[in-house]
RNA sequence: UGUCCGAUGGUGUAAUGGUAACACUGCAGAUUUUGGUUCUGCCUUUCCAGGUUCGAAUCCUGGUCGGACAACCA
């Protein structure tokens, strides 16, 4: 349930500029992610952004890999960001790299060296830094500064062909060392690299930084609105320096406040270290805030999508709520998900009155959501079942509306049933519930004319299956992982927890690895990448509100 | 002791000089063959101080607080 929603201030800017004329009303935006790593929530909200409001204006997205470090870029990651985009719903309008525009950007390179705008620094990168002065103290003048146009054209012509060891020297702008924006303070625009690079192979040894690619892959592309996080706002007098210096498109650059989600961590490099000391099953885990885990664990698309309409964009700094983000799913999922019978923590329930060796079989409806139901299935009822250990209580506190001695409730698309005994082990467990049933209470023909307060999921003992289930729960214990800390301290150590043999109702056996599921009472559920027909394993997506919970929480 | 950016309920986001609202959360209740869903109601908000104005969350000035920036990362 999308409501409708006003503009964003980028939506704004973008408004303003297609109704002054500006570029004539044509609207270009690219998602430019380097291939180093795997997309994730934070990553969905500049997808949503960037797709959403050149759809809203009639333009087209680029996906731009930003592949100029050949040090940490994979094809995998290319792989993996590719698919994550489709899934999430977007189509773009071109694939193009940063690596495609090599040439071109050597060529912007000999332009500024022409016109005196870079120069060729033999400084090592201590010194560079050291130079570079500080936020209040401005730096000071490189003595490579003042090299001839020639004497740089040739030295970084040399670069280029590899006549120089990595790190001996380094293309910079020669802009204004005590400018009070560091980036200002002649940025290093290409360095030496004797790497290989994933889609040029060993053709470049040399490679231009960030600030000298990105804006300039903009303006190549003739993207009208690059849009950013927060971070880049200083680099921004760059990026504008340089598309005036090389006097091509002008590409603009606006900022946005990146997502932060509580209980969970969303640098890349943090979660490279997750993946990396296993404390997660790699980058789908579906406990990993990643597209390909949220994907694993049964989140939708369209629930992600929602999320990242609802939480809106602006300048601040946020941090969201993770309860959003289930929200969105539980609410999309509400409606589609089928719903299925499965007990968990299983205890043996017998129906005294019931006759031996008889089964009947009533038909449950697979979504009360839908208008149709979703249609039905069938399931089988007989003397002995399976009910939720949790659903029964010797002793049971006020408010209790489930099975205790004495009590009444009703088995889901069944009977009514009363508690009268139950039997325990020496250790003082409860093996088995005996019950007595209301005939005339069955479920859709009740004449009965009780009433019960509780309703229990339940399986047929004789006609059963048996599945795994992995119960997951936040990745990490604490709001903010880690704070200035160590944030592998803060991993939760119950974050899954894998149920081997579950009891499921017989229809669970045709489930599809598509579809998602609610276990009613317990929450949605997704079948595993790794379930088969032989051995069927499922996610929790999420649990459903549980407000039992809550008071019990209360109480404590 | 620099530059830039920001500040609206618990969390987010609107209101673009004219009654501060929407969502989530929380609380209370109704409905319910899922303690789910749905529905109803309630709690809670403009960082501070001046100024401009008939009128300021919005404009101005000065504070305060928070964030970003000193990689041959992006």
């Amino acid at each position: 349930m999308s409501t409708e929603k006003g503009p964003n201030f980028i939506e704004e800017l973008i408004a303003a500029d297609v109704a002054s004329g500006k570029h004539n009303g044509r609207v270009l935006t690219r998602f430019p992610p380097e291939p180093n790593g795997y997309l994730h929530i934070g990553h969905a909200k500049s997808i949503c952004l960037n797709f959403g409001v050149a759809k809203k204006f009639n333009g087209k997205t680029n996906l731009r890999f930003d592949d100029t470090n050949p040090e940490t870029e994979e094809t995998e990651y290319v792989e993996s960001i590719k698919a994550d985009i489709k899934w999430l719903g977007f189509d773009w309008a071109n694939e193009f790299y940063t690596s495609d525009y090599f040439d071109t950007l050597f060529e912007f390179a000999i332009k500024l060296i022409k016109n005196g705008w870079a120069y060729v620094d033999d400084s090592t990168s201590e010194q560079i830094a050291e130079m570079k002065g500080t936020p209040t103290e401005p730096g000071n003048e490189s003595p490579f500064r003042n090299r001839t146009i020639e004497e740089n054209i040739s030295l970084f012509e040399k670069m280029k062909n590899g006549e120089f060891k990595e790190g001996e020297k380094v293309l910079r702008a020669k802009i204004d060392m005590a400018s009070p924006n560091m980036h200002m303070r002649d940025p290093v625009i290409y360095r030496i690299k004797h790497a290989a690079h994933h889609r040029t192979g060993n053709k470049w040894l040399i490679y231009p930084m960030y600030d000298f690619a990105h804006g300039q892959s903009d303006s190549i592309e003739n993207i009208t609105h690059s849009i950013c996080t927060l971070e880049f706002e200083v680099h921004r007098p760059l990026y504008e320096w340089l598309i005036e210096k090389l006097d091509i498109f002008p590409s603009r650059q606006y900022e946005f406040a990146r997502l932060n989600l509580s209980y969970t961590v969303m640098s890349k490099r943090k979660l490279l270290q997750l993946v990396k000391e296993k404390h997660v099953d790699g980058w789908d885990d579906p406990r990993m805030p990643t597209l390909s885990g949220l994907r694993r664990r049964g989140y939708t698309p369209a629930s992600i999508r929602n999320f990242c309409d609802i939480i809106g964009v602006a300048k601040r700094e946020n941090v969201i709520d993770a309860g959003l983000l289930e929200f969105c799913v539980r609410e999309d999922l509400n409606k589609h998900a089928l719903r299925r019978m499965v007990v968990l923590n299983p205890v043996k329930l017998i129906i005294t009155d019931y006759p031996d060796g008889k089964t009947e079989t009533f038909h449950a409806e697979n979504n009360p959501e839908a208008e149709d139901k979703g249609g039905y299935r069938q399931i089988t009822f007989s003397k002995e079942i399976w009910i939720e250990r949790e659903d029964f209580m010797e002793n049971p506190p006020k408010k209790f509306f489930r099975l205790a001695p004495g009590q009444m409730v009703r088995l889901k698309n069944a009977y009514i049933i009363k508690c009268h005994s139950f039997k325990k082990d020496d250790n003082g467990n409860i093996t088995e519930i005996y019950c007595s049933h209301i005939p005339e209470s069955r479920s859709g023909k009740d004449s009965s004319g009780i009433n019960v307060k509780g309703t229990l999921h339940w399986v047929d003992a004789g006609n059963c299956t048996s599945v795994e289930v992995r119960l997951y729960d936040r990745l990490f214990r604490s709001e903010n992982p880690g704070g200035a800390n160590d944030f592998t301290n803060d991993l939760n150590p119950d974050s899954c927890r894998i149920i081997h043999h579950a009891m499921a109702e017989y229809a669970l056996t045709e489930a599809q690895p598509v579809e998602h599921y609610q276990f009613l009472r317990l929450g949605y559920f997704f079948a595993d990448k790794n379930s088969t027909a032989e051995k069927q394993i499922f996610n929790r997506t999420v649990t459903l509100k549980d407000t039992w919970a809550k008071e019990l929480k209360k109480k404590e």
